[in-house]
DNA sequence: GTGACAACTTACCGATCGTAAAATAAATTT
DNA sequence: AAATTTATTTTACGATCGGTAAGTTGTCAC
């Protein structure tokens, strides 16, 4: 058996329709918003298909089960998320460290509005142990911190970030602004906080940055 | 009709019996545990009354349904926390405001590190408008959040919070604090922080106070 | 056009859901 | 001790759950 064989005989022998990826989009929408709202276990598939429009064996036929399903539609958010990340990060040069922090304070708070779910997730699967938290923490979770941690610790040694556990001031970041959104409805009627608001979601961006960042940026010479 | 009668008939005419209230705290305490893990909707009354050891038509019986147990088991988290806090606070005195802000954050970590379900169950129904966040919101989360928002803005008259809007600030407090808390497992796994040590704790307050409230505690004459 | 396969629809299975009602056990009053 | 109230247990029902199998429609390569 030679090599195009056995490439051939792994894919499908015809392309995938364009009806399909459609569906599966519509799927993987009404997924993130079925699962950020209610969970793993509160989410029905047929909650889902009822979102998107579709019958619910598709679900079955497109992503094999419930649990792929969530997967996949976890992947699409982070994955979305760490592409503008790097987007907005790489506009910024390396000289500049307390600009780079307040660009991924900014980008995280940005994403976060249009997709509140990227929080949601984490938190509805950080409630108690199982392999969807495991499996998050390892392809998305971890990969994000240990890139960021590291930044945090080279800002401290030039006094942009206060001194203390920069593990615990990256999450303490994290949830004053992911946190935050996700708690949007709970803020307006306690708080009387619009986090769909442009001012108040700069404003809280401003007072992230001067909170974690109060050191004035080096010269860069 | 005279007064005693009257009494009488607004009282049951016989008082609780002992293990009707143990079965009523073990079916607090097993939805407690179950909703602020699965949320709402991603829990059974079966599931609770498993973890509690009870038949689970004992449910209906004590608590009518499952939207009066979740209820009750809100109510108690929010009542005990309140009791605890209203005590330590009582202990410091009014000319001392820093003082009262780190005695509210350390208390705050001290309910939610043996509670989590404290903050859990809030971000279990901040995902999406309901009948129980806007009770949550009415019966609890809105008189707390008068109240330290009140003792927030005066705290930055004297200089010790720093300035911007003191709702925002609060709810950066409260998320640094029940937030973190609420993510220990996964910030176990992606962080390396243990939030069940006590160092790590006193740690995190030490940190939250150190950036929320940098100002010196102004003398008191 | 005409097979061949991808995509979708319909129908159904066993399990579990919330809740109600009936039957039984235990405690209290008379 | 008998009667009565409270607490628990048992049983059952209709609805919904995740998942599967079989049949139907749509689409592409030839």
């Amino acid at each position: 058996m030679d090599a195009q064989t056995a490439a051939v005989a792994e894919k499908p022998q015809r392309k995938q329709q364009q009806r399909s990826i459609v569906t599966q989009q519509k799927l993987l929408d009404a997924a993130i918003e079925a699962f950020s709202e209610n969970g793993f276990k509160g989410t029905s598939t047929r909650d889902i298909a009822d979102r998107a429009g579709v019958h619910h064996p598709l679900i079955t036929y497109h992503f094999k089960n419930k649990e792929q399903l969530w997967r996949a539609a976890a992947d699409r958010i982070f994955r979305e998320f760490n592409i503008s990340l790097v987007k907005a990060m790489a506009e910024i040069p390396d000289e500049q460290p307390k600009a780079k922090a307040e660009t991924f304070v900014r980008t995280y708070l940005q994403y976060s509005r249009n997709q509140p779910a990227l929080h949601r997730i984490i938190l509805q699967e950080a409630n108690y142990p199982s392999e969807r938290l495991d499996w998050l923490v390892e392809n998305h979770l971890k990969p994000l911190f240990d890139e960021v941690h590291k930044a945090l610790v080279g800002m401290q040694h030039i006094g942009v970030v206060p001194p203390g556990s920069a593990a615990l001031l990256f999450n303490m970041i994290r949830v004053c602004a992911g946190g935050l959104v996700a708690l949007k409805l709970e803020l307006k009627q306690t708080s009387g906080i619009d986090l769909d608001s442009d001012e108040q979601v700069a404003e809280l961006a401003d007072l992230i940055i001067r909170v974690f960042f109060p050191g004035e940026q080096p010269r860069p010479d």
